[in-house]
DNA sequence: GTCTATATACCGATAGAC
DNA sequence: GTCTATCGGTATATAGAC
Protein backbone atom coordinates (compact mmCIF):
# COMPACT_ATOMS: atom_id res chain seq x y z
CA UNK A 1 0.00 0.00 0.00
CA UNK A 2 1.44 3.27 -0.91
CA UNK A 3 1.84 5.93 1.33
CA UNK A 4 -1.28 8.65 1.33
CA UNK A 5 0.36 11.52 -1.33
CA UNK A 6 -1.11 14.78 -2.36
CA UNK A 7 0.03 14.26 -6.06
CA UNK A 8 -0.38 10.86 -8.03
CA UNK A 9 3.13 10.94 -8.85
CA UNK A 10 6.99 12.71 -8.01
CA UNK A 11 6.55 14.82 -10.99
CA UNK A 12 3.41 16.46 -10.68
CA UNK A 13 4.72 17.44 -7.34
CA UNK A 14 7.87 18.92 -8.47
CA UNK A 15 5.97 21.02 -10.82
CA UNK A 16 3.22 21.78 -8.15
CA UNK A 17 6.24 22.99 -6.38
CA UNK A 18 7.87 25.10 -8.60
CA UNK A 19 4.26 26.47 -9.58
CA UNK A 20 3.32 27.93 -6.54
CA UNK A 21 7.55 29.18 -5.93
CA UNK A 22 7.84 31.24 -9.23
CA UNK A 23 5.81 34.06 -8.24
CA UNK A 24 6.83 34.15 -4.72
CA UNK A 25 10.29 34.09 -5.79
CA UNK A 26 9.22 37.03 -8.05
CA UNK A 27 7.63 39.20 -5.66
CA UNK A 28 9.98 38.48 -3.28
CA UNK A 29 13.75 37.31 -4.73
CA UNK A 30 15.79 34.42 -2.99
CA UNK A 31 16.46 35.68 0.34
CA UNK A 32 12.86 36.96 0.72
CA UNK A 33 11.18 33.77 0.22
CA UNK A 34 11.07 31.05 2.91
CA UNK A 35 10.81 27.32 2.19
CA UNK A 36 8.17 27.28 5.49
CA UNK A 37 6.05 30.05 2.31
CA UNK A 38 6.40 27.81 -0.20
CA UNK A 39 5.56 24.65 1.46
CA UNK A 40 2.35 26.35 2.70
CA UNK A 41 1.62 28.00 -1.05
CA UNK A 42 1.50 24.27 -1.95
CA UNK A 43 -0.06 22.93 1.01
CA UNK A 44 2.29 20.43 2.51
CA UNK A 45 5.31 20.36 5.09
CA UNK A 46 8.62 21.87 4.58
CA UNK A 47 10.06 18.55 5.06
CA UNK A 48 8.30 17.13 2.22
CA UNK A 49 9.74 19.97 0.27
CA UNK A 50 13.44 18.31 0.74
CA UNK A 51 12.05 15.14 -0.61
CA UNK A 52 11.95 16.49 -4.08
CA UNK A 53 14.64 19.57 -3.94
CA UNK A 54 18.05 18.43 -2.16
CA UNK A 55 17.99 22.87 -0.96
CA UNK A 56 16.24 25.75 -0.86
CA UNK A 57 18.75 26.91 -3.79
CA UNK A 58 18.17 23.88 -5.98
CA UNK A 59 14.43 24.77 -5.90
CA UNK A 60 15.15 28.26 -6.98
CA UNK A 61 17.63 27.69 -10.03
CA UNK A 62 14.76 24.70 -10.99
CA UNK A 63 12.22 28.10 -10.52
CA UNK A 64 13.83 30.29 -12.44
CA UNK A 65 15.14 27.72 -15.34
CA UNK A 66 11.74 26.68 -15.92
CA UNK A 67 10.22 30.17 -16.09
CA UNK A 68 12.85 30.94 -18.14
CA UNK A 69 11.58 27.87 -20.46
CA UNK A 70 8.22 28.78 -20.60
CA UNK A 71 9.44 32.53 -21.96
CA UNK A 72 12.05 31.24 -23.99
CA UNK A 73 9.27 29.20 -26.09
CA UNK A 74 7.11 32.12 -26.15
CA UNK A 75 9.30 34.45 -27.61
CA UNK A 76 10.58 31.92 -29.96
CA UNK A 77 7.32 32.93 -32.17
CA UNK A 78 7.35 36.49 -31.77
CA UNK A 79 9.38 37.82 -35.39
CA UNK A 80 7.36 37.76 -38.28
CA UNK A 81 8.73 36.84 -41.48
CA UNK A 82 7.64 38.46 -44.34
CA UNK A 83 6.80 42.37 -45.03
CA UNK A 84 9.54 45.07 -45.18
CA UNK A 85 12.76 45.00 -42.49
CA UNK A 86 10.12 48.23 -40.83
CA UNK A 87 6.84 46.29 -40.63
CA UNK A 88 8.68 43.13 -39.43
CA UNK A 89 10.03 45.67 -36.06
CA UNK A 90 7.05 47.23 -35.96
CA UNK A 91 5.44 43.50 -35.26
CA UNK A 92 8.17 42.25 -33.19
CA UNK A 93 7.74 45.38 -30.98
CA UNK A 94 3.68 45.09 -30.49
CA UNK A 95 3.79 41.34 -29.44
CA UNK A 96 7.67 41.89 -27.52
CA UNK A 97 5.59 44.24 -25.43
CA UNK A 98 2.54 42.66 -25.18
CA UNK A 99 4.14 39.25 -24.33
CA UNK A 100 6.42 41.10 -21.62
CA UNK A 101 3.49 42.91 -20.33
CA UNK A 102 1.23 40.03 -19.79
CA UNK A 103 3.68 37.96 -17.83
CA UNK A 104 5.46 39.86 -14.40
CA UNK A 105 6.66 36.96 -13.06
CA UNK A 106 9.34 36.25 -15.51
CA UNK A 107 10.17 40.20 -16.37
CA UNK A 108 10.39 40.50 -12.09
CA UNK A 109 12.81 37.50 -11.85
CA UNK A 110 14.97 38.52 -14.78
CA UNK A 111 15.00 41.74 -13.14
CA UNK A 112 16.28 40.41 -10.06
CA UNK A 113 18.94 38.36 -11.87
CA UNK A 114 20.55 40.85 -13.47
CA UNK A 115 21.14 42.28 -9.72
CA UNK A 116 21.71 39.13 -7.84
CA UNK A 117 22.81 36.73 -10.77
CA UNK A 118 26.26 35.27 -10.94
CA UNK A 119 28.13 34.45 -14.07
CA UNK A 120 26.60 30.86 -14.13
CA UNK A 121 23.03 32.00 -13.52
CA UNK A 122 23.25 35.18 -16.20
CA UNK A 123 24.83 32.72 -18.53
CA UNK A 124 22.41 30.13 -18.70
CA UNK A 125 19.56 33.53 -19.11
CA UNK A 126 21.45 34.17 -21.88
CA UNK A 127 22.18 31.71 -23.58
CA UNK A 128 19.08 29.79 -23.03
CA UNK A 129 16.33 31.90 -23.05
CA UNK A 130 17.56 35.16 -25.07
CA UNK A 131 20.19 33.82 -27.40
CA UNK A 132 18.09 32.35 -30.20
CA UNK A 133 15.90 35.30 -30.48
CA UNK A 134 18.38 38.15 -29.75
CA UNK A 135 20.22 36.34 -33.36
CA UNK A 136 17.18 36.81 -34.80
CA UNK A 137 16.11 40.81 -34.71
CA UNK A 138 20.09 41.10 -34.74
CA UNK A 139 19.35 40.11 -38.04
CA UNK A 140 16.23 42.00 -38.22
CA UNK A 141 18.40 45.20 -36.98
CA UNK A 142 21.18 44.58 -39.64
CA UNK A 143 18.95 44.67 -42.60
CA UNK A 144 17.99 48.42 -41.39
CA UNK A 145 21.70 49.19 -40.41
CA UNK A 146 24.07 47.06 -42.23
CA UNK A 147 26.76 49.14 -41.14
CA UNK A 148 25.72 49.79 -37.72
CA UNK A 149 25.85 48.16 -34.28
CA UNK A 150 23.52 45.39 -33.98
CA UNK A 151 24.03 43.93 -30.13
CA UNK A 152 23.63 47.65 -29.24
CA UNK A 153 20.45 48.13 -31.32
CA UNK A 154 18.83 45.25 -29.70
CA UNK A 155 19.54 46.07 -26.65
CA UNK A 156 17.89 49.46 -27.30
CA UNK A 157 15.05 48.18 -28.82
CA UNK A 158 14.52 45.64 -25.87
CA UNK A 159 14.97 48.50 -23.07
CA UNK A 160 12.69 50.63 -24.41
CA UNK A 161 9.90 48.63 -24.17
CA UNK A 162 11.36 46.88 -20.98
CA UNK A 163 11.91 50.08 -18.95
CA UNK A 164 8.42 51.31 -19.81
CA UNK A 165 7.35 48.19 -18.31
CA UNK A 166 9.45 48.33 -15.49
CA UNK A 167 8.52 51.68 -14.24
CA UNK A 168 5.43 51.28 -14.17
CA UNK A 169 4.81 51.68 -10.51
CA UNK A 170 6.71 54.53 -10.79
CA UNK A 171 5.81 56.54 -13.59
CA UNK A 172 2.37 57.65 -11.69
CA UNK A 173 3.97 59.86 -9.22
CA UNK A 174 5.99 61.88 -12.43
CA UNK A 175 4.75 64.29 -14.48
CA UNK A 176 2.10 63.84 -16.97
CA UNK A 177 1.94 59.84 -16.13
CA UNK A 178 -1.65 58.91 -17.12
CA UNK A 179 -2.89 55.19 -16.55
CA UNK A 180 -2.87 54.63 -20.70
CA UNK A 181 0.90 54.95 -20.76
CA UNK A 182 0.48 51.12 -18.75
CA UNK A 183 -1.23 50.09 -22.54
CA UNK A 184 0.97 47.44 -24.33
CA UNK A 185 -0.38 48.92 -27.33
CA UNK A 186 0.18 52.60 -25.93
CA UNK A 187 4.15 51.96 -25.24
CA UNK A 188 4.76 49.27 -28.52
CA UNK A 189 3.16 52.25 -30.50
CA UNK A 190 5.20 55.09 -28.86
CA UNK A 191 8.39 52.69 -29.37
CA UNK A 192 7.99 52.02 -32.42
CA UNK A 193 7.59 55.57 -33.59
CA UNK A 194 10.59 56.43 -31.78
CA UNK A 195 12.97 53.64 -33.45
CA UNK A 196 11.76 54.78 -36.97
CA UNK A 197 10.99 58.16 -37.01
CA UNK A 198 13.58 59.15 -33.95
CA UNK A 199 12.85 61.93 -31.41
CA UNK A 200 11.18 64.67 -34.18
CA UNK A 201 8.72 61.70 -35.65
CA UNK A 202 6.90 61.09 -31.96
CA UNK A 203 5.22 65.13 -32.97
CA UNK B 1 33.95 60.98 31.54
CA UNK B 2 32.54 59.92 28.20
CA UNK B 3 32.59 56.20 27.62
CA UNK B 4 35.02 55.45 24.65
CA UNK B 5 33.20 56.16 21.54
CA UNK B 6 34.35 55.04 18.01
CA UNK B 7 32.89 58.36 16.80
CA UNK B 8 33.13 61.96 17.67
CA UNK B 9 29.27 62.05 17.71
CA UNK B 10 26.29 60.32 17.03
CA UNK B 11 25.78 62.33 13.63
CA UNK B 12 29.58 61.02 12.50
CA UNK B 13 28.08 57.34 13.68
CA UNK B 14 24.92 57.63 12.14
CA UNK B 15 26.79 58.69 8.72
CA UNK B 16 29.63 56.24 9.14
CA UNK B 17 26.57 53.23 9.40
CA UNK B 18 24.94 54.65 6.36
CA UNK B 19 27.94 54.78 4.48
CA UNK B 20 28.39 51.11 4.96
CA UNK B 21 24.78 49.89 4.78
CA UNK B 22 24.11 51.45 1.12
CA UNK B 23 26.72 49.39 -0.58
CA UNK B 24 25.40 46.72 1.56
CA UNK B 25 21.77 46.84 0.38
CA UNK B 26 22.25 47.84 -2.87
CA UNK B 27 24.35 44.58 -3.54
CA UNK B 28 21.93 41.98 -1.09
CA UNK B 29 18.63 44.15 -0.74
CA UNK B 30 16.90 44.38 2.41
CA UNK B 31 16.20 40.67 2.81
CA UNK B 32 19.64 39.68 2.08
CA UNK B 33 21.53 41.91 4.90
CA UNK B 34 21.61 41.87 8.17
CA UNK B 35 22.25 43.93 11.14
CA UNK B 36 25.32 41.57 12.34
CA UNK B 37 26.08 42.34 8.36
CA UNK B 38 26.09 45.96 8.88
CA UNK B 39 27.34 46.29 12.64
CA UNK B 40 30.70 44.14 11.54
CA UNK B 41 31.06 46.29 7.91
CA UNK B 42 31.00 49.40 10.51
CA UNK B 43 33.30 47.88 12.88
CA UNK B 44 30.77 48.43 15.85
CA UNK B 45 28.02 45.45 17.61
CA UNK B 46 25.13 45.24 16.56
CA UNK B 47 23.66 46.80 19.95
CA UNK B 48 25.21 50.17 18.80
CA UNK B 49 23.21 49.68 15.43
CA UNK B 50 19.70 49.79 17.94
CA UNK B 51 21.27 53.07 19.53
CA UNK B 52 21.27 54.82 16.40
CA UNK B 53 18.22 53.14 15.04
CA UNK B 54 15.22 51.62 15.47
CA UNK B 55 14.99 48.69 13.20
CA UNK B 56 16.23 47.36 10.38
CA UNK B 57 13.36 49.20 8.34
CA UNK B 58 14.59 52.77 9.75
CA UNK B 59 18.18 51.86 8.79
CA UNK B 60 17.39 50.63 5.34
CA UNK B 61 14.71 53.99 4.71
CA UNK B 62 17.20 55.89 6.18
CA UNK B 63 20.24 54.47 3.65
CA UNK B 64 18.03 54.49 0.53
CA UNK B 65 16.77 58.38 1.37
CA UNK B 66 20.66 58.93 1.63
CA UNK B 67 21.73 57.54 -1.29
CA UNK B 68 19.00 59.34 -3.24
CA UNK B 69 19.45 62.64 -1.87
CA UNK B 70 23.28 62.46 -2.68
CA UNK B 71 22.06 61.58 -6.46
CA UNK B 72 19.04 63.68 -6.64
CA UNK B 73 21.81 66.59 -6.04
CA UNK B 74 24.16 65.58 -8.77
CA UNK B 75 21.36 65.54 -11.44
CA UNK B 76 20.33 68.61 -10.80
CA UNK B 77 23.03 70.16 -12.65
CA UNK B 78 23.48 67.81 -15.61
CA UNK B 79 21.19 69.48 -17.89
CA UNK B 80 22.73 72.37 -19.78
CA UNK B 81 20.79 76.13 -20.35
CA UNK B 82 22.10 76.74 -23.91
CA UNK B 83 22.18 75.90 -27.25
CA UNK B 84 19.89 74.26 -29.20
CA UNK B 85 17.17 71.38 -28.12
CA UNK B 86 19.30 68.79 -30.13
CA UNK B 87 22.23 69.71 -28.48
CA UNK B 88 21.20 70.28 -25.07
CA UNK B 89 19.74 66.80 -25.54
CA UNK B 90 23.13 65.44 -26.86
CA UNK B 91 24.66 66.99 -23.32
CA UNK B 92 21.75 65.69 -21.03
CA UNK B 93 22.58 62.08 -22.43
CA UNK B 94 26.50 62.23 -22.09
CA UNK B 95 26.24 63.64 -18.57
CA UNK B 96 23.38 61.29 -17.42
CA UNK B 97 24.98 58.30 -18.76
CA UNK B 98 28.18 59.37 -16.99
CA UNK B 99 26.39 60.09 -13.83
CA UNK B 100 24.67 56.80 -13.73
CA UNK B 101 27.67 54.69 -14.99
CA UNK B 102 29.65 55.98 -11.54
CA UNK B 103 27.61 55.05 -9.16
CA UNK B 104 26.12 51.49 -9.67
CA UNK B 105 25.08 51.71 -5.91
CA UNK B 106 22.07 53.96 -6.62
CA UNK B 107 21.16 52.01 -9.91
CA UNK B 108 20.95 49.21 -7.68
CA UNK B 109 19.00 50.66 -5.27
CA UNK B 110 16.74 52.52 -8.08
CA UNK B 111 16.16 48.94 -9.42
CA UNK B 112 15.55 47.22 -6.55
CA UNK B 113 13.10 50.03 -5.58
CA UNK B 114 10.81 49.11 -8.49
CA UNK B 115 10.44 45.51 -7.91
CA UNK B 116 10.30 45.72 -4.27
CA UNK B 117 8.96 49.35 -3.12
CA UNK B 118 5.96 50.16 -1.76
CA UNK B 119 3.50 52.87 -2.71
CA UNK B 120 5.17 55.47 0.01
CA UNK B 121 8.81 54.51 -1.32
CA UNK B 122 8.09 54.71 -4.58
CA UNK B 123 6.62 58.31 -4.16
CA UNK B 124 9.36 60.05 -1.94
CA UNK B 125 11.40 58.65 -5.14
CA UNK B 126 9.76 59.94 -7.48
CA UNK B 127 8.48 62.90 -5.92
CA UNK B 128 12.19 63.82 -4.08
CA UNK B 129 14.84 62.35 -6.39
CA UNK B 130 13.58 62.17 -9.97
CA UNK B 131 10.47 65.11 -10.27
CA UNK B 132 12.62 68.12 -10.12
CA UNK B 133 14.77 66.85 -13.52
CA UNK B 134 12.04 64.59 -14.91
CA UNK B 135 10.29 68.30 -15.44
CA UNK B 136 13.19 69.51 -17.00
CA UNK B 137 13.73 67.10 -19.65
CA UNK B 138 10.36 67.13 -20.45
CA UNK B 139 10.28 70.58 -20.73
CA UNK B 140 12.97 69.84 -23.47
CA UNK B 141 10.97 67.19 -24.99
CA UNK B 142 8.17 69.38 -25.31
CA UNK B 143 10.51 71.98 -27.39
CA UNK B 144 11.61 68.96 -29.90
CA UNK B 145 8.03 67.61 -29.98
CA UNK B 146 5.19 70.51 -28.94
CA UNK B 147 2.59 68.00 -29.69
CA UNK B 148 4.26 65.33 -28.35
CA UNK B 149 3.71 63.28 -25.09
CA UNK B 150 7.05 64.42 -23.11
CA UNK B 151 6.33 61.54 -20.55
CA UNK B 152 6.58 58.65 -22.82
CA UNK B 153 9.47 60.66 -24.38
CA UNK B 154 11.70 61.15 -20.88
CA UNK B 155 11.05 57.54 -19.69
CA UNK B 156 12.32 56.28 -22.97
CA UNK B 157 15.71 58.49 -23.11
CA UNK B 158 15.85 57.68 -19.55
CA UNK B 159 15.41 54.36 -20.09
CA UNK B 160 17.95 53.54 -22.91
CA UNK B 161 20.63 54.63 -20.58
CA UNK B 162 20.16 52.72 -18.10
CA UNK B 163 18.82 48.99 -19.54
CA UNK B 164 22.31 49.74 -21.07
CA UNK B 165 23.71 49.75 -17.78
CA UNK B 166 21.79 47.90 -16.23
CA UNK B 167 22.30 44.72 -18.61
CA UNK B 168 25.66 44.79 -18.44
CA UNK B 169 26.46 41.73 -16.51
CA UNK B 170 24.68 39.96 -19.16
CA UNK B 171 25.44 41.17 -22.36
CA UNK B 172 28.94 39.61 -22.47
CA UNK B 173 26.95 36.48 -22.92
CA UNK B 174 24.87 37.61 -26.16
CA UNK B 175 25.86 37.69 -29.82
CA UNK B 176 27.86 40.52 -30.42
CA UNK B 177 28.90 41.74 -27.09
CA UNK B 178 32.02 44.02 -26.26
CA UNK B 179 33.99 45.39 -23.85
CA UNK B 180 33.46 48.65 -25.30
CA UNK B 181 30.06 48.58 -24.89
CA UNK B 182 29.71 48.94 -21.42
CA UNK B 183 32.04 52.99 -22.17
CA UNK B 184 29.57 55.41 -20.92
CA UNK B 185 30.61 57.59 -24.11
CA UNK B 186 29.30 54.68 -26.71
CA UNK B 187 26.64 54.61 -24.65
CA UNK B 188 25.69 57.73 -24.70
CA UNK B 189 26.58 58.56 -28.69
CA UNK B 190 24.57 55.46 -29.84
CA UNK B 191 21.28 56.53 -27.41
CA UNK B 192 22.12 60.34 -28.85
CA UNK B 193 22.27 59.27 -32.43
CA UNK B 194 19.41 56.70 -31.89
CA UNK B 195 17.01 59.56 -31.00
CA UNK B 196 18.20 61.96 -32.84
CA UNK B 197 17.91 60.26 -36.15
CA UNK B 198 15.93 57.15 -35.19
CA UNK B 199 17.11 53.01 -36.51
CA UNK B 200 18.34 54.65 -39.84
CA UNK B 201 20.75 57.15 -38.29
CA UNK B 202 22.54 54.68 -36.89
CA UNK B 203 23.61 52.54 -39.45
C1' DG C 1 5.75 10.57 -0.17
C1' DT C 2 4.06 12.61 3.63
C1' DC C 3 4.17 13.80 8.21
C1' DT C 4 5.77 15.46 13.29
C1' DA C 5 9.56 16.59 15.79
C1' DT C 6 13.83 18.45 16.15
C1' DA C 7 18.84 19.83 15.39
C1' DT C 8 21.48 23.78 14.53
C1' DA C 9 22.25 28.29 13.08
C1' DC C 10 20.99 32.83 12.34
C1' DC C 11 17.71 36.49 12.62
C1' DG C 12 15.92 41.10 14.77
C1' DA C 13 15.81 43.16 18.89
C1' DT C 14 16.62 43.97 24.10
C1' DA C 15 18.79 44.09 28.96
C1' DG C 16 21.97 45.87 31.61
C1' DA C 17 26.96 46.65 32.82
C1' DC C 18 30.53 50.08 32.02
C1' DG D 1 27.74 55.29 23.28
C1' DT D 2 29.60 51.04 23.43
C1' DC D 3 29.84 46.53 24.85
C1' DT D 4 28.64 41.24 26.15
C1' DA D 5 25.08 38.31 26.79
C1' DT D 6 20.85 36.74 25.66
C1' DC D 7 15.83 36.42 24.53
C1' DG D 8 12.30 34.69 21.45
C1' DG D 9 11.48 33.68 16.90
C1' DT D 10 12.48 31.89 12.48
C1' DA D 11 15.65 30.04 9.07
C1' DT D 12 17.47 25.81 6.57
C1' DA D 13 17.78 21.29 6.86
C1' DT D 14 17.43 16.47 8.91
C1' DA D 15 15.67 12.14 11.54
C1' DG D 16 12.65 8.82 11.70
C1' DA D 17 7.72 7.15 12.08
C1' DC D 18 3.89 5.84 9.03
Amino acid sequence: MMAKSKFLNSTDAVNAIINEAIPLFAKAGFTGVSMRDIAQAVGISTASLYHHFPDKQTLYLRSIAQAFADKAQGISTVLAKKGTPEQRLTKFIARFTKLMSQDSHFRMLFQRELLDGDETRLRLLAEQVFQPQFVNVAKLAKELIPNGDAHLMVISISGLVLFHLETTPLRQFLQGGRAEHNDPDVIARHVTTLLLKGIKGCG
